[in-house]
DNA sequence: GCCAACGTTGGC
DNA sequence: GCCAACGTTGGC
């Protein structure tokens, strides 16, 4: 099990509109590029990932859970892409910013930080634990 | 709204 | 297979 970062610009795809999905979940779709597909390839059901606002807001503002592994991306006619789909599970009491997550020694190494066009990315258990606690989940939900 | 960084494309 | 040109992303 692990756990990772999905980034979605809130005027393509927001927080509010993944929860209306319920359990269920949706279709992480519209993922273009290799790096962030072979992350999804790797996710397995169950694994858990921060939601996070890019562009404007730019902060992990809940929390998501795989709930069916790669599958081809029904936005895709060429069937080269794939995605996943994902369910909200909680919110962030407190979103954490990308601001607050630079000013965090422990979170330097975040793929965020250092490659932040990278849409679907990987998060250490450490990483996990630090930004869960940032955003005001003591006890982090575990993948 | 601007611009830097990155990924992809296509000519050679 | 290399590299220049281009498009897109996302932070500021």
């Amino acid at each position: 099990m692990a756990y990772w970062l999905m980034k979605s610009e809130p005027g393509a795809w927001s927080w509010d509109q993944q929860k209306k999905e319920g359990k269920a979940g949706a279709e992480w779709d519209g993922v273009r590029n290799y790096q962030a597909r072979n992350n999804m390839r790797a996710m397995k059901k169950g694994d858990l990932a921060f939601f996070y606002h890019s562009v404007g807001e730019k902060a992990c503002v809940g929390i998501v859970k795989v709930v069916a592994e790669a599958h081809p991306d029904s936005t895709d006619g060429s069937g080269q892409w794939e995605c996943v789909d994902v369910a909200a599970v909680a919110d962030l009491p407190k979103p954490v910013t990308l601001a607050d997550i630079k000013a965090t020694p422990q979170l330097k190494d975040m793929v965020l930080v250092n490659n932040s066009r990278l849409s679907v990315q990987p998060v250490t258990v450490a990483e996990w634990q630090k930004v869960c606690a940032l955003g005001g989940l003591p006890h982090p939900p575990k993948a």
